[in-house]
DNA sequence: CATGAATGAGCGTTCATTCAT
DNA sequence: GATGAATGAACGCTCATTCAT
């Protein structure tokens, strides 16, 4: 594996720190916003340093991508295996989904909902593939839970309607108000079953 | 005021023209990848010439947004004068909205949902005021149907959630799969009724 | 003469409204950074509708500088046509520069000493010309005061130090000061008398 | 610090070539009408490349202008340590001013002249600093020369004629003539005194 | 590993000037 | 005489990227 692949294995602690650096400014600032010079300053290095780091820029908005959502889909299937019953894992759903978009992921994962187009079409097939995977564990416990009768039949699309709604909280959820994430998960839960 | 630009007030047909290409390529490109001289050359102009029209680029981006939101909610208006009944009222919510996202204002309102960081902080108000026109009317709706339980009564959380939902379709569907925008807007009406 | 000659003659009262308006700004924001659009606005014009009076915007700051000299040639020489006697005439250089200077005739006279760079090498032997007929009155004076003893005998040099001096008054003098111009006049004069 | 820069502070070479080159571009051309590709051009760097070393081209104006005015009154300081008895000191004002001004500060000094209004409000101030450490000087030089008698009394006047008169030099003198330097010096220095 | 300096293409914007109406 | 729209070249500046040290 050579020492400019984005993949996660040999990431070092200089190439985790810059990418967690990178998805804060990305989100804040826009990628195209962004500069090098900023990345750098973030991580206290001069912009030309980054480049040993990463071959291009776009390498790191791929690398803040493929994070937000490799560890929100470990979280979930982390959690699915724990949850007992339909719908316990119906909930699970909500919860984690939450929880890593308004928590500690948010900004990775705010940086996949809004940049998709600052993509290349070169890089965005593999980012594709991470998404779909982490669509695909939400379509199973769907099909689980209108088998038995919580939500609604039209399960296909019932998860874009739910995900749609989840993405969303993105732009006006406060942390500060009075109410929690794991509340806001619970009613819209409440909202999306049958009973 | 010249009698082919009932929208807004002085804008003359090249303005128009501009902004619509505009729209176009701030929803393909992104409004940080699209250049002056792209714009210009959509509509046939130097770059230069634009500055004739539009005193910056981003006076470009805020009267793309302010076309969209307004004519998506004048149509609503238009809709809901004609509609009798708290279901029908609640039907026209989707259909309007879908029929423009997803039909002749689709690039304006794509770009109002995505470039919203775009927008200096001396803009962003002015659209607010207009976004908030248009919730409010959501929310009334919302409202009476609730009442008439049609819907959760949950009907805060249900309009942000149910926005979040139509503003997603734009990343999915397609115009020329088997699902028409009117069928869109049934199924994902059925899915937020209480029955 | 074509209605396009920077000369005086023909000056219609646009054309002067033009050449006021031109010193003006010409003084206060400089040559290159006053554009044509000023000038318009000025005057109450489009920018375009200025070629008709003038052909370049070069040709305002031409017009501009013989107005400004030329007109402080002609108060001089009606100046010196009414004094009696050397000291007297030395004494209306001082008041009638000055008076020009930092006066009536302030923004036109001093673009035309701080804006001589801006002009292109075809435009400037003429100004040269007015300027030169200027500066001979002045030699002519000197010259007769030298030979009555109220000046030092090198004149020539004399003649550049005194306009330096006067010159220079533009950088420092303030109108709503204690000093009155004509004071100002009468204590420079004093300088450079013998005794 | 490099020992090869001892005026200013961290002015590596490079910004040091960059600031004689802009000075002989900005006397020349203007300041408006000196491009940055001409800087560039003139120290063999990309117009681009300039700005890793000013981060504007108003910077390099002050820079200039900076350099022009220290290191003349540096000069004078050290003359007028030399210098014994109150008409040395009188004539080191002289020679000194016009040595920089006609010689190899000439560029800057003139930019310094000419160019006072391309500054932007919030440079002007720490300009007039260094200016006035300058003025400073000749006030106190003429003040003891006035106490001996050497020159009129007048000496708030006359310091501001004298240094109109000098300024003005660089407008007529020309190296190639028969004139010296230090005899015009001289020659401006007897038309000064009051025998 | 990291820096400092440079590249070079491109950006949004300006502006004197033109010209059909 | 004047306008409104357009031109087109140029401008100051930005920035991802390169590379010798």
């Amino acid at each position: 594996m050579s020492r400019h692949t984005p993949h996660l294995a040999d990431d070092s602690s200089r190439r985790m720190e810059l990418v967690r650096a990178a998805a804060r400014l990305f989100r804040d600032q826009g990628y195209e916003r962004t500069t090098v010079r900023d990345l750098g300053n973030a991580v206290g290095l001069q912009s030309g340093s980054l480049f040993y780091h990463f071959r291009t820029k776009e390498e790191m908005l791929v690398a803040v991508m493929a994070l937000g959502i490799s560890s929100t889909t470990e979280q979930l299937e982390a959690a699915l295996k724990a949850a007992k019953g339909a719908r316990a894992r119906l909930s699970a759903l909500f919860h984690v989904h939450l929880n890593s978009l308004l928590g500690e992921n948010q900004a990775a994962l705010e940086v996949m909902l809004y940049e998709w187009h600052s993509l290349s079409d070169a890089t965005r097939p593999g980012l594709i593939i991470l998404r779909d995977r982490y669509e695909a564990l939400w379509q199973q416990v769907l099909d689980e839970a209108a088998a038995e009768g919580l939500v609604k039949p039209d399960t296909h699309l019932l998860r874009r309607s739910l995900l749609g709604s989840l993405h969303w909280t993105v732009q006006w959820y406060k942390r500060d108000g009075e109410l929690s994430v794991s509340e806001l998960a619970d009613r819209l839960l409440a909202l999306a079953l049958t009973a």
